[in-house]
DNA sequence: AGACTTTTAAATGTCTGACAAATGAAAATC
DNA sequence: GATTTTCATTTGTCAGACATTTAAAAGTCT
C-alpha cells in the first residue's frame, strides 16, 4: 500500500482514513480480525507507533476495539446504539457550546424533532414508556430536588417519549437534540412555581399519549417549548440586569479611584 | 495527576478521557494551547507515546488540532458545522449498516423528521434555497444521469429544503438522516417512471414552500415517504424473488448430483 | 533606522529497539 | 482424560534518538 509522506495530512491520519475507509465501505465487516499492527506497519511500510496512533483514531470513533495476547489484536466493532448516541451527545453538546448557539434556536431545533415523534409514540408507546413517564413526573415533584436532579428527570421523561415511537433510529437522532440541551437547561434556575408548570405540561403530554390522542400531544409539546423559551428568557434577562448593575457598580469604582 | 495503571482502560484512553472532559467541561477553551507532549508525559507520568495515542484520540473527534514548530503544540479546536456534520454522518451510516437497520425504519425516521422542518421552511426559506431546490429538479430531469447521481441530487434537495428552517441546529441533526440514507437509497434502481414520479413530488415541495404552504408541504413529503418505501419495496421483493429462484435452482443442480 | 536574511530553539512527526502483560493454544504431567 | 505448565503471539508501554517544521530572535545589509 501506498502512503503520500509528502502529504501534510500526517501518516496516521492518513493509514486511519484507509483502514476507515474499508470498514465503512463493507470490505472489512464486523468481528473481523485486521492484520496484526506488525504486519500492518510492514503493510503500510511504516513503524509500530505509527500504525498504533492510526488504530488509536479508529478507536475513539468506535470503529475498532483490541484484544491483547495470542489471536487478539483489532477487530471491526459492533457499533451500538448506545457508542453511537454516547458520540453523537459529545459531539452535539460540543457544537452547541463552540458556536454560541442561542438557547432559543437549540431549543426550537429539539421541540421541532419532539414533536415529530408524538403522532407515532401516542400511537404505538408501550407500558414501559408510560411507566418511565408516570415515575419521572413522580420524581419532578419530590419537594427537595436539586435543579441538576429535576433536569435529568426532564431529560429522562423525554426519552420516554421519543422511545414510545418504537424506533430506534429516531431514538438516536433525539438523543442528540434531548441530551446536548442538558448544560443550557442547567443554566436555569427552577422555581417552584416553573416546576409546577413544567409538572403540568408533562402530566398532559403523559395522559395524551396515554390516550393516543397524538393532536393533543403535539399542542401540549408546542406549549412546554413557548414555557421553555420564557423561562430561559427570564434567566437570561436576569443575568443581563445583573451585569448592567455590575458595571455600573464597577464603572463607579473607577471613577472614586 | 494520578492515572490507573490497573484500569483495564488503558493509559492512553485514561488520558484521552481526562483531557475531552476537561474540553467538554469548558476549562479547556477554543484555541487555547494545551501543555507539550512532554510536559503532559510528565504531568500524567507517562511516556510521550503514551501521550501521542491519546492526543490522536482526541483528534479523530475534531477536539484538537496540532500544529508543528516552535509554539506549536495540540490546540482545543472550534468544532465546526462541517466537521461535526462529517462526524454525525460517518456514524449514523455505520449504524445504520451494522445493526440490520430495515430500509422502513431509517425510512420512516428520516421522514418524519424532515416533515418536522417543512413548517418552518415554509415559513422562512430564502431565494438560496428555492434556487437550489430549482437547480436540483432541472438535474434530476436529464436523461443520462445515473442513478448514484440521482440519488446525490436527491440529498442536496433536501438538504436544501432543511436549510431552508434556517436553524443550523436543525440542519446539522437532519443531515446524519438524510445523509446516512444515501447507501440504502443507492440501492434501488430509479426507473425513469418512478424518476418522473419522484420529480413530480419535488416540484409540488419547492412550489408548496415557495408558497409558504406548511400544510401543503408536509402532505406532499407524506406522499414521497410513501413513494420511497413503495420504491424500496419492489426492489426487495425482485431480490427475494432472485434469492428463491437461485435457492431452487441450487437445490435441483444438488438433487441431480 | 528599517528591511531582509540567517540562526536557533521549541515542538511535533517518525523510527528503532526493547520489555511487560495478557491470552489462548499446545505440550507436559498427573 | 483432566489438569497444569509452557510457549508463542500480540498488544501496551517505555526510552531515546533523529527529522522536520515553525516562528521568534539575532544578525546583516542598505
Amino acid at each position: 500500500m501506498k502512503i503520500d509522506p509528502d502529504s501534510n495530512a500526517g501518516l496516521s491520519a492518513q493509514i486511519a482514513k484507509s483502514i476507515r475507509d474499508a470498514i465503512i465501505s463493507g470490505a472489512l465487516i464486523v468481528d473481523e480480525r485486521l492484520p496484526s499492527e506488525a504486519e500492518l506497519a510492514e503493510h503500510f511500510d511504516v513503524s509500530r507507533p505509527t500504525i498504533r496512533e492510526a488504530l488509536k483514531r479508529l478507536a475513539a470513533q468506535s470503529l475498532i476495539r483490541t484484544q491483547r495476547g495470542a489471536f487478539g489484536g483489532a477487530f471491526v466493532r459492533h457499533l451500538s446504539y448506545e457508542d453511537a448516541r454516547e458520540q453523537l451527545v459529545t459531539t452535539s453538546t460540543l457544537l452547541l457550546s463552540m458556536n454560541g448557539i442561542s438557547f432559543d434556536t437549540a431549543c426550537e431545533a429539539r421541540f421541532a424533532l419532539e414533536r415529530a415523534c408524538a403522532p407515532m409514540a401516542a400511537q404505538r408507546r408501550g407500558p414501559e414508556q408510560l411507566a418511565i413517564m408516570r415515575a419521572e413526573i413522580e420524581r419532578q415533584i419530590e419537594p427537595g430536588l436539586t435543579d441538576e436532579a429535576f433536569c435529568a428527570s426532564d431529560v429522562k421523561f423525554h426519552r420516554a417519549l421519543v422511545d414510545g415511537a418504537q424506533n430506534p433510529v429516531l431514538s438516536y437522532q433525539l438523543s442528540g437534540s434531548i441530551e446536548a440541551m442538558q448544560p443550557l437547561m442547567n443554566m436555569i434556575t427552577f422555581t417552584a412555581r416553573s416546576r409546577a408548570e413544567i409538572v403540568e405540561i408533562h402530566t398532559g403530554i403523559l395522559d395524551s399519549i396515554e390516550a393516543r390522542d397524538a393532536e393533543l400531544a403535539t399542542k401540549i409539546l408546542q406549549q412546554l417549548e413557548d414555557v421553555t423559551k420564557r423561562l430561559a428568557y427570564s434567566v437570561i434577562d436576569a443575568k443581563a440586569v445583573a451585569h448592567s448593575k455590575k458595571a455600573l457598580t464597577d464603572a463607579a469604582r473607577v471613577s472614586t479611584d
